[in-house]
DNA sequence: AGAATTAGACCGACCGGTCTATTCTGCTTT
DNA sequence: AAAGCAGAATAGACCGGTCGGTCTAATTCT
């Protein structure tokens, strides 16, 4: 039962994170979401800002298990694999009412006011960079992309032109951007 | 003096948004920033909220009168005239200390749970956006860009990606993404 | 039994916002 | 030019509510 509470927390309060961010989620909210009682948070976090970090850990595990499923994916070239991962990710988003990205948020929100999080959030996109760039390479080396193409600095574009098109996508209640912010990229990069 | 306290507010109050954010900065700590009594921020702004989309109002000021600067320059190709609103906007960013920009950082703090600032945030692009497009148009007009270019497609995907990059050279505390980003999006563009 | 967990009353600090009092400021009237 | 006055602006004490966090006691596991 122990971890089962520390569970139910991490992920009602990921969704939570997602739509509020985080100063605007108070925990006597995510408590009564939970019906969680207060000594049983702090029995298992030791503060709301271990267990805002904890929450990021708890969505790049899922983040993690969409690149395993689709960057391993050997029955597509890789290119493929790259652009089937975030075409999942743009349908997560849609069933989540488009709120984006919850590192683009709260890295938004905390990177001016805490070090920890613009640290730790940058550190999450950074894996997820280390991992696209490692299906571009290979991309590379099937002659998909031209040989003197960076995969890292492409990783790192497509990354970032990503994020934006998440919060437009948020703005707008609408997938478009996401999806012409692929085109372009996958149309530029591998013509 | 009036007007003084209005606009001192504002431009203080834009920069401790753009480190703080919305939920993190608290009336009190801007009023001590400025040596203003509580009485006169409620003589000049109804509630925080207002407050909040006076700041967003007076920040599409400045970026009005940088597109008006840039895009209005006859001198340049419409092309460069696009890039260069964007470079100097860069420029703004490092001499703030790469806390990027503010539409993206409220946009993402508040479109969950703001309809208000939500729609306020998305209008502010589209107008950027407009603008931008404008230009767009008679860089096809004068053959710097293909003749089946879309315009307004193009100037969203340009501000949409540009404001991803931002929140990585905030996150990084580096203006690479945006000059790599420019660089992709330009070389994809008019090749 | 003893450790892990749940339960929730309680705390001081701080939040956005209100209220009344005072001080400026510029216009009207003479 | 001086006096008087009304509205704008400043000043800050004050308010109820909520914040993150603590503490002790009860309960549930092994």
């Amino acid at each position: 039962m122990a971890a089962d509470t520390r569970q139910h927390l991490l992920k009602e309060g990921m969704a939570m994170l997602l739509r509020h961010g985080y100063h605007d989620l108070g925990i006597a909210a995510l408590l009564e979401a939970t019906k969680t009682p207060k000594g049983s948070f702090y029995h298992h976090f030791q503060s709301k800002e271990d267990f805002g970090l904890q929450a990021i850990d708890a969505y790049m595990a899922e983040v993690h298990a969409g690149l395993d499923h689709c960057l391993g994916d050997e029955s597509m070239p890789p290119l493929k694999r790259v652009r089937h991962f975030f075409e999942l990710t743009e349908e997560k988003y849609r069933t989540e009412g488009y709120l984006g990205c919850l590192l683009g948020g709260l890295g938004q929100e905390l990177s001016g006011v805490s070090e920890v999080f613009r640290r730790k959030v940058e550190e999450c996109f950074s894996a997820i960079e280390r991992r696209v760039a490692a299906c571009l390479r290979e991309a590379i080396h099937r002659g998909e992309l031209a040989p003197g193409t960076d995969p890292d600095g492409m990783a790192q574009l497509l990354i970032n032109c990503w994020e934006g098109a998440a919060l437009r996508t948020r703005l707008r209640q609408n997938p478009a951007p996401l999806r012409e912010m692929l085109d372009f990229y996958f149309r530029s990069a591998a013509p």
